[in-house]
Order: structure tokens, then sequence, then C-alpha cells
DNA sequence: GTCTATACTAGGATAGAC
DNA sequence: GTCTATCCTAGTATAGAC
């Protein structure tokens, strides 16, 4: 095996390892044994335990597309389609979550260790969404389509439905045993849930 | 300081560090060193890390009255009052994260370290909550009153909202940096939103 | 009830041979 | 590029004195 391959194993094994068992839980000689190598191996492609947690972060930020935030759903906001704002946001996460349990998880553990992942995620993923969200809310309200509520309470709800749905399903409830259900029709019920509940009444 | 005194002592300062940086990242010493004593006191009053662990458990089983969930809304449901089922529950759980964050992290902790504590809750806290609420709405739906969305799925947009307020309240948005509000405007919120989601049109 | 000293283990990291 | 052997530190736990 090449250096690079070598070490793009290395770097597989160890991301799994720490979202299974986080950074502290994981040692050097297990992630060793899993690649098949020994320790030395480990320490000759990173040169602490902390530079390849780094080396993590880094593959991470790459993968995951966090760059353009929204981009997709300028158009439906655009044309004030509510429903496909919110539908097409949560499904994408759902789905995104859904390929990448293992980054639930490792976000779990580095938010309670305290490392720079939540911090990156919190700023590059849920900051953007509060941000383009509650302006879209305000915009609606003041057209008089929804309702007056706080719109950061709005958002706070709507995440709150998306981020425990899956956390559910990716760690807790993966085979559905207390609901089993696509990821379409959770969108679909969660936006509909969230629209009636901030929509005006027309009546 | 008697015996009694010095191990309760002691469990407090691990509550706190356990709390802070889970079972792993706690070490013996820093707990002695918290408490103001040596190592060797600790291991005087549990005879390992473990047993510490599961004296926490107990004493977190038995302070946190999950014993009856829900006695205090079966008047409101036995009522149909559907505003105050749900705002009495979300208010309960948002004060009691409140007034014991530690907890809520002790929890996240134990759920990713697969310790019991988790399971615990699940099952004496969760797992009810999915219960009582999937039946008092599923009831709702047959007396006609909530239109036929999947209960469970209703239950986990209302569970979501609830603890993703919690975690991020008790969590990471201490100050309110994000969004500031009292527990009462917030479950009042939250259940306007939901609610209305769920309500029939009477159109 | 408390301490100091210490045994023992595990985990991170390195040296040096092949 | 890979291994074995080893060092060092930190962490759990115990012995024994006061």
């Amino acid at each position: 095996m090449t250096g690079d391959e070598r070490r793009d194993q290395i770097l597989h094994v160890a991301i799994k390892l720490f979202s299974q068992y986080g950074f502290r839980g994981t040692t050097t000689k297990k992630i060793a044994e899993e690649a098949g190598v020994s320790e030395a191996m480990v320490f000759r492609h990173f040169a602490s335990k902390s530079e390849l947690y780094h080396a993590i972060l880094d593959y991470k930020a790459c993968e995951s597309g966090n760059a353009m935030p929204f981009a997709w759903v300028s158009e439906a906001i655009k044309n004030k389609n509510d429903f496909e704002v919110f539908y097409q946001i949560i499904l994408n996460a759902l789905n995104r979550h859904q390929q990448d349990p293992e980054f639930m998880r490792l976000l779990m553990h580095s938010a309670l260790e305290g490392h720079e992942l939540a911090d990156m995620f919190i700023n590059e993923s849920i900051v953007p969404t509060y941000e383009v969200l509650s302006f879209y809310i305000s915009q609606r309200q003041r057209d008089g389509m929804f309702r007056n509520l706080n719109p950061k309470l709005i958002v706070r709800a709507f995440v709150g439905m998306m981020i425990h749905h899956s956390i559910n399903t990716t760690l807790w409830d993966k085979n559905g045993r207390i609901l089993k259900i696509t990821n379409e029709e959770a969108a679909r019920g969660f936006t509909e849930i969230l629209l009636n509940g901030i929509k005006k009444n027309t009546d």
C-alpha cells in the first residue's frame, strides 16, 4: 500500500472510531489494530493524535459542501413558495444526516468535548439557517401571510423537529422501532405542521 | 467532616465533572483535587470509578421524580384541554432541564458513551411521553379535532422542539445570544405552532 | 478520616532495525 | 513502508502510617 493510501485508510478508521467512542475514548492502539498496522505507522502518518483529529476536520469540512448554504432554495425563496422552502431544507438535511450518520455522532462528541468541529458546524450550518429562515419568515409576516410569532422561535421549532428526527433515526431508533417513516414523509409532515402552525388564518 | 458528608461532597463534585467532561474525560485525580482531598479518599468512599458512576445514577434516578410521569396533566387530558396538555408538558420539561443543566450534559455523554443512564432516561421519560401523547392525539383525531397525520410523527415534532430548545438554552446559547425568551413564552409559542399545525381547519 | 507513597496498567509517542 | 521494542506520562487503585 502506498503512503497516501495508507494515510487515507487510517483516516477513515479513525473517523469511524472517533464517531463511535469520541476523541478521548479512542486509543491510537485501537486505530492501528483496526487498520491492521502497528501503532508506529499511525504516528508516521500523523504526528499526534490531535493532528489526526484535525485531519478529520479538514476532510469533513471539504466533503460536506457547506460552502454555499441554501443556494438551492433561493429560487423557492424568491417565489415565496413557502412549502418548497421548508420542505427542501428539511429533506436535504435529513438525507445528508442519514447518508453520513458518523458525522452526527462526531459532531455530538465534539460539542460535548468542546472541540472545534462543533463550532465550525454551528457557524457554517446552524447560524446561516437561522439567518436565512428568520429573514424569510419576517418577510412573510410583513406580507401578512404568517402570524406574528417571534421568527427565531419559529426557526427553533423547525430546526428542533429536523435535528431531533435526525438524531433519532441515525443514533437511537435506527430500525424505526418507535417511528418508521421515509425522509420524504417526515419532511412533508414536519413542513405541514410548521406551515399550518404559523400561517395566518384565512377566515 | 463525617463519612456521609464527605461521600456526598465527592458525589457532587463527580456529578459536576462527569457532566462537564464525561466519564472517560474525568480523572479520579481531578475529582479528589476539586473535593479538596487525596485520591485515596475517593476510593475509600467508592470502590472504583465505575461504582461512583452508578452511585450518581441512583442519586439522579431518585432526585428526578420520573416515577409518575404525567399525573399532573391527567386532568387536562381528561378534559381534552389541548392547549393545557401540551403547554404543561413542555413548560415542565423546560423548567426541569433548566434547573438541572448538568443532567442534560450527563445524559448526552451517557448516550454517546453507551452507559445505562441514557437507556434509563429513554425508558422512563421519553417512551412514556410518546405513548401518552400519541394515544391522546389519536383520540383527538377520532374526535375529528386533529388532522390525520401520523401521531408518532406529531409527537416527534413536539419532542423535537422541546429537546432542541432545552439543549440550546442549557448548553450552547446560555446567554440567549441567538434567542432570549422565557420558558413560558417558549412553551406558549411551541404549543401554538403545534396545535395550529395539527388542528383540523374549521372552515 | 485522612494523608503519603507506591504499585500497576494503559495510552501516547519514539528509536532503530529491516 | 513496516515492524518490534521501549520510553514516558497519566490514570486507577492500594498499602500503611498517623
